[in-house]
DNA sequence: CCGACAGCCCAACATT
DNA sequence: AATGTTGGGCTG
């Protein structure tokens, strides 16, 4: 068994009414007390033992208890499962490299640190055991926000002064409020009144231009019909925070967006009725903008500066992510009903005038006779464009647009088919950018990734397009071993590897519209004594009989519907295939012929 | 009291 | 059998 450090010091109480009270002094003493699950947990549930079942009194306990947090009188309590379920936090700061917001999860993804595991319950440790159990939850709790050169604390304290709001407050809510508490700041310390939401709504009213997606409350952005093929040299310029500029540059808030002034009402919004105020300036332009202008100009320089010192680089490079993480936000909140400033017209009137902008660009990148093979919100994708053309278009657009274009990355070659958010690009080193294809999708079997892992391998090589015929050669090769393996039965001794792994999105129950495969699956595992929670991760295979799903740990090779993962062997790499002038169908050796068959 | 936004792809389900 | 809807996973 592990042992536990040499340094650590266990110490044993024999009643749990003197542990509490010695937890409770260290509560009193520590200026941050760091949890997982603390507010809904471990502080809470001290809290009631304390109160209801040793006496004390409430000026006793150290803790103040909220509906759903929970405090310390003392020192900080920072609940880390808060923090790392923010969405925003999630993308922008890890870039997803987490899924599941628990302990181990966090742990092994952002500083390579698991949970013990033992074969019984908890309750039959031995207090060695226990010991060692405690430690290391501790131990990756503390690292979660010491990694880094204490990045995560340094980021909670760079959004506390963004957004004048204490550590506790940044720690637990979400980026909207974090928004919101700038924004009233800057009302208060300018002596402005903070609107009403339901008067900024009464105002400005709703949309005025109809969302592609049912459902939705306006159109957003553009994406170019991708020309599908192989294409050589490209480059993909993109606008730096463009909706953020957007905000900045046209003057975007809720006093400006249809202001009552005669005299503005020729400032139109591209493609809506809205027109924009050309007196007066909007808070939220104005401090979105500087945020902005902060973050390209002081922040993200300085982050990257070799002559200052290695800590100061990075504590610059942590405002610059807060930053990021805030200026990403700052136009969907607009949209959000639950924003204090909701107003749909401006986040309408943003995303029009972002259609216009990469529309104008596109146009002029024709006109400069640029091939643009392909474009997404604020990206356009060039190919074979020289040195002398880039420069020309990011010069048109600060000039015309008042928009900084630049290139964001180069691909030695890209491949696209004629799916939109769907594509490949190869860089000059050889490693492979993939966005969107159903091979890198996380709830795909195994089985069938590692067959596109081995094509994505293979496309890296390639580099030039005399080298495509032997690459196309060996990619049916790889396609077709998977095929025959599949046919052949040979994935294992168990068919783990074939399982999809869908999350529930929510508790099995909720499903009352339609019952989804894997919620199929999660009744199966509920009936067998499983409590699933919405967030759990369902591993199920295909199978031949009715409901055609089984739970992986209940199926068994001879069951697997084998003709169901040929067919996701095919969507998944026709979607390269496509591209590549490939069929998949004579890959495997199906005539034309059998095919009807 | 937790919730930033829209657009796209795919598979399976439900409805006609 | 064709069509629309739902749900999950993704891009930006």
């Amino acid at each position: 068994m592990e042992q536990l450090p040499s340094d650590v010091d266990v110490e044993y109480y024999d009643s749990e009414e003197k542990l509490i009270h010695k937890i409770f002094g260290a509560l009193w003493d520590y200026p941050f007390v760091l949890t997982f699950n603390g507010d809904d947990f471990d502080l809470r549930y001290l809290y009631h033992r304390a109160l209801n079942h040793f006496g004390m009194k409430r000026s006793q306990i150290p803790i103040e208890l909220g509906r759903r947090v929970c405090l310390l009188k003392y020192g900080v309590h920072i609940d880390l499962y808060k923090f790392f379920f923010n969405r925003a936090i999630q993308i922008y700061a890890f870039s997803q490299k987490y899924r599941n917001i628990t302990l181990n999860a966090v742990g092994k993804a952002v500083v390579g640190l698991e949970k013990i595991e033992f074969e019984k319950p908890l309750s039959e440790l031995t207090y060695t055991e226990l010991a060692l159990y405690n430690f290391r939850d501790s131990e990756i709790t503390l690292a979660l926000t010491t990694f880094d050169d204490d990045l995560v604390m340094k980021l909670i304290l760079a959004i506390t002064r963004i957004a004048r709001m204490p550590m506790e407050d940044v720690s637990r809510q979400g980026v909207s409020r974090w928004i919101r508490n700038f924004l009233h700041h800057e009302h208060r310390r300018k002596n402005m009144l903070i609107p009403n939401a339901e008067d900024i709504l009464a105002l400005k009213g709703t949309t005025a231009t109809k969302a592609i997606i049912k459902g939705k409350k306006y159109k957003g952005a553009i994406v170019v019909e991708p020309v599908p093929g192989v294409h050589f040299n490209v480059a993909v310029m993109d606008f730096a925070s463009l909706y953020p500029s957007i905000i900045k540059i046209h003057n975007l808030g809720y006093q400006s967006i249809l202001c009552p002034h005669d005299e503005c009402k020729e400032n139109k919004v591209p493609e809506t009725t809205h027109w924009i105020c050309t007196k007066k300036r909007a808070l939220e332009s104005l401090l979105i903008g500087a945020l902005r202008d902060l973050r390209v100009r002081w922040y993200k320089p300085k982050a990257k500066d070799e002559t200052l010192s290695n800590e100061l680089q990075s504590w610059y490079n942590v405002i610059q992510s807060a930053l990021k993480v805030i200026l990403n936000a700052s136009y969907g909140v607009f949209g959000a009903a639950t924003f204090s400033l909701y107003c749909p017209p401006v986040a309408e009137a943003t995303a029009a005038i972002g259609r216009h902008v990469i529309t104008q660009t596109i146009n002029k990148a024709r006109e400069l006779e640029i091939d643009v093979i392909y474009g997404d919100t604020d990206s356009i994708f060039l190919r074979g464009a020289s040195q002398d053309q880039i420069e020309t278009l990011g010069e048109w657009s600060a000039k015309e647009l008042g928009m900084e274009l630049d290139v964001d990355k180069s691909y030695r070659y890209s491949v696209f088919s004629s799916r939109k958010k769907n594509y490949l690009g190869i860089f000059p080193d050889g490693s492979v950018d993939v966005k969107g294809m159903t091979g890198k999708k996380r709830h795909i079997p195994v089985f069938i990734k590692k067959a596109f892992d081995q094509m994505e391998e293979r496309l890296g090589k390639v580099e030039s397009p005399t080298e495509f015929e032997e690459a196309k050669k060996e990619i049916r090769k790889i396609i077709r071993d998977r095929y025959l393996q599949l046919k052949q039965r040979r994935w294992g001794d168990r068919p783990d590897e074939l399982a999809f792994h869908v999350v529930l999105g929510k508790v099995p129950e909720a499903y009352t519209k339609t019952t989804p495969q894997h919620v199929r699956a999660a009744l199966v595992l509920r009936d067998m004594g499983y409590d699933l929670k919405a967030g759990d991760l369902i591993s199920f295979v295909k199978i031949v009989k009715e409901p055609r799903v089984k739970p992986v740990q209940l199926a068994s090779n001879s069951e697997i519907d084998v003709e169901k993962y040929v067919g996701y062997l095919h969507s998944t790499f026709v979607q390269v295939l496509d591209a590549l002038g490939l069929d998949f169908d004579e890959i495997i050796g199906l005539t034309k012929l059998e095919r009807f068959m």
